[in-house]
DNA sequence: CTTAGCCATATTTGGTTGAC
DNA sequence: GTCAACCAAATATGGCTAAG
């Protein structure tokens, strides 16, 4: 047409991750956004799933917003009740026995460790997925046992693992020096020196904690011992996880 | 409707009308995906925006969950000042039976739930150990592989079990230091810390952070959230290696 | 029955621009 | 400064299947 500049009238939407935005008027902005979708989404899961809904919403500016159905007031009366969810309050319970007495805030607080873990694990397996794949290339029936279940081990497990392997890196390299000193002597230089210059391609990832490939005792007496030590020395774990903070209550089943 | 039986194992998201779902079934599940998807697009809001945000919804069968940020109490009182939700502790020690019964009864009920996700989650941890035996079953087989009569080997045989030994040393090598990188990403609460079963008595317990609350209110500025979300942003590639030392965070314990 | 993915597509919503 | 509109990429999630 004619002399309009036909720049992309967009870079389309923009991934952005969840903290607080700093920009106070794209703050602004995205508030009324996602204040409006919000409470759509309110809406949509109390009409199509036929709950009870109600969410009030106060901006940074102090206004407050809030969606309800069939109110406000029904949803919260119903949910107040008698609230003992104080932190101080005890809120003692019988019903679940033995540990019914938790309050909420516990319960809360829980919960959201556990969202965030599985948050976090949820990150990790994808990246070892990751990497499952370069060693499925490796080819060997070794990788197999490498891949195995290591998606679905918790950081418990993952961390035990680390020590077998770690066990098992040192015994793998002390016996592939034996045969290669055995090939040596037995002397067929031919196939021997073929076989290094196949080295695997990812050798080269090995440096990580030290600054090379990180050599565990030869010996696999304590090799978890050490690798705790590494753990602890490492500095302050950072808790990773989605939307951390907030106090997720679930006075229920959180599936996800 | 033109059948289309087995076009994709998928038919993609289907457009719904905005009106109760019939099926029971379909029902319950959308309801837990879509409260899933309101609690975080919640969770967002609040982070994002620095607002405080409520949300209470009750399922159709009567269960109650919520989100609040900070808390749904700071929320409903603040949009209803003259809400009376500090009875103290209504339900304190007695518990049920008391003028909090109803509401316990739901507490308990609630927490059960919850009992179930975390049940849930060990049960998975559960099923990685076991998957680890079998690693480690593996493993044993290995050795015995590692063991293997090396003179009784052609060369042919030497070669290649050479070759396949620096092939596996390597990726064991870096199987086991991208584990204990994840390991310490994650490697915070939980027990990473009991993963070895002899573990040396020094080992400093880890303070978790866990889904703390963190103070929202004011500005910016909270160490603890701005780290964790950092983390969160950095999707994959920067290793996060060892060198790098955020400052940590762990704000200690709760003031419960 | 409840939970956990998968996949393709319906929605949502950053970033911008322009009118109030 | 608020809000609406646009565009396109980021997400959320119906519909199903598989696993407990």
């Amino acid at each position: 047409m004619a002399t309009a500049p036909r720049r992309r009238a967009s870079m389309g939407r923009q991934k952005i991750e969840i903290r607080k935005i700093e920009s106070e008027e794209a703050r602004q902005v995205c508030f009324s956004k996602r204040r409006a979708g919000l409470f759509k989404k309110a809406s949509e899961l109390a009409v199509l799933c036929g709950a009870e809904v109600a969410a009030v919403v106060f901006s940074p500016a102090g206004k407050a917003f809030s969606f309800g159905h069939p109110s406000v007031e029904a949803i919260f009366d119903r949910f107040v009740p008698s609230a003992a969810q104080h932190p101080g309050a005890v809120a003692a319970g019988a019903g679940l026995g033995a540990s019914g007495d938790r309050n909420l805030a516990e319960l809360n607080r829980q919960y959201g460790e556990l969202r965030t873990q599985l948050e976090a694990e949820k990150a990790r397996k994808e990246r070892a997925e990751e990497a499952m794949a370069k060693e499925r290339a490796a080819g060997n029936q070794m990788a197999a046992w490498l891949d195995a279940d290591l998606r679905d081990m918790g950081e418990e497990e993952l961390m035990a693992f680390a020590a077998a392997l770690v066990e098992v890196q040192a015994a793998v390299s002390e016996r592939a020096n034996q045969v290669l000193q055995e090939a040596l002597n037995v002397g067929r230089s031919r196939s021997a020196s073929r076989m290094l210059q196949a080295p695997p391609p990812h050798q080269q990832q090995q440096q990580l904690a030290g600054g090379g490939t990180f050599e565990f005792g030869g010996t696999s007496t304590n090799a978890g011992m050490e690798i705790q030590q590494k753990l602890l020395a490492v500095p302050p774990p950072p808790p990773p996880g989605f939307a951390p903070g907030m106090d997720i209550v679930q006075h229920g089943g959180f599936p996800y």
